[in-house]
DNA sequence: TTCGCAACTTATCACTTGATAAGTTAAATA
DNA sequence: TATTTAACTTATCAAGTGATAAGTTGCGAA
């Protein structure tokens, strides 16, 4: 075990980066202090010092578990080798369930905190586990013909995974699927993905 | 001229909000503080506290005064009777052009600042500035025959109005166009409006 | 048994925050 | 001309903020 390996298997270091990441994917950078994590945790505010350098460092570390949690749910979700809507609605499903918490909010804090050095940083690891997934899919879904050729349209597989990813990200109501219950929510989830699907895939034109 | 009326046309009151309103739509209403606008505006930090009773309140207005600006921009653009796709062209344009700063932040600090009430007050500017135009949209190219009849996809004209304000608001990237000079900016958001007005019409699908 | 050190605590720092109180000034009103 | 008042300013507040220094504790290794 290396010093790292030892210092992410601590209990008490897991713990603050659950609580962390519960508050700063509610709230935002700016308006969690490090008191409050530090009270949810029930130790006192210089204690999280003893696990991490500073507060954005523990930002950063949550940003990372986040990220490379969904990258391996994702690639498990889309290791099945389906048709483009099957994987498409799984992965809308995914999203809904897993990010009630806006992450748009999460990049605005990313780029007026970090230096660009770190940003770039933090890119790669959102391309890797959430922007490549996808533009897979596209690729995959155009050699499989069922999807357009996208010269016809004039666009690159990665723009249109920009858009699907983008266009479900618009789509996520944290707020309204937080005084759901769980089968409302799975309902809604449901309908709401395969309406996605369906217009990403169909349109709303004749 | 009614007291308020009188207050509105104050030039001061004016500056305040227009250099309030370039500072919480770029960084949020937390990371603003009362002194920054004070000093950009070259007023001391009370000043603010005779023509505003409280950040909150400034941030009310700020909201109402947006919302109500883009609320007239769009019934200008949509009161030219055209064809779904120009329509929709047009505002995905007006968008762009016009909300370089992402609006999911303003909402997430409403969520967090004002009370159940004022949240509905505010989102009742939004629904009309916003939701209802699009809404027409879609319930205009029903009737003319140019969109699909909705039962097919099981699907509401609102919640169609939801998805496309959705997709355009997802697509919108801020940090992305300040880079840009005016010629490319132009090109940009030409070519991004058509794709998604493209897709959402089309799909992707064959 | 002693030592070392991880994992804390208490006390405190300099700084920023939104907000208020009280005094000033210049222009409009009576 | 006297008075009022809008539009400020200076001074100051209490409550927070992230961060550091220095001391404590309890456990595992030597």
């Amino acid at each position: 075990m290396t010093e790292n390996q030892i210092e992410e298997s601590s209990t008490r270091y897991n713990t603050i980066i659950k609580i962390a990441q519960k508050f700063f994917m509610e709230h935002g950078y700016q308006a969690v202090s490090t008191r409050q994590i530090a009270d949810a945790c029930e130790i006192t505010q210089p204690a999280l010092y003893h696990h991490f350098k500073g507060k954005k460092e523990l930002y950063l570390e949550v940003i990372r578990r986040t990220l490379n949690t969904t990258e391996n749910d994702i690639n498990n979700i889309l290791s099945e080798n389906l048709e483009v809507e099957k994987r498409l609605h799984k992965f809308s499903k995914y999203m809904f369930s897993n990010f009630q918490e806006d992450i748009t909010k999460m990049f605005h804090d990313i780029y007026h905190i970090f230096d660009a050095d770190t940003q770039k940083i933090i890119y790669g690891w959102w391309a890797k586990g959430f922007l490549d997934p996808v533009v897979k899919i596209v690729e995959d879904g155009i050699k499989q013909g069922e999807l357009k050729n996208l010269s016809l349209i004039d666009a690159q597989p990665i723009e249109i995974g920009f858009l699907i990813l983008n266009t479900i990200k618009g789509s996520l109501e944290p707020k309204l699927l937080k005084n759901l219950n769980e089968a409302d929510k799975e309902f809604f989830i449901e309908r709401k993905s395969k309406l996605i699907v369906n217009v990403l895939l169909s349109g709303i034109g004749k």
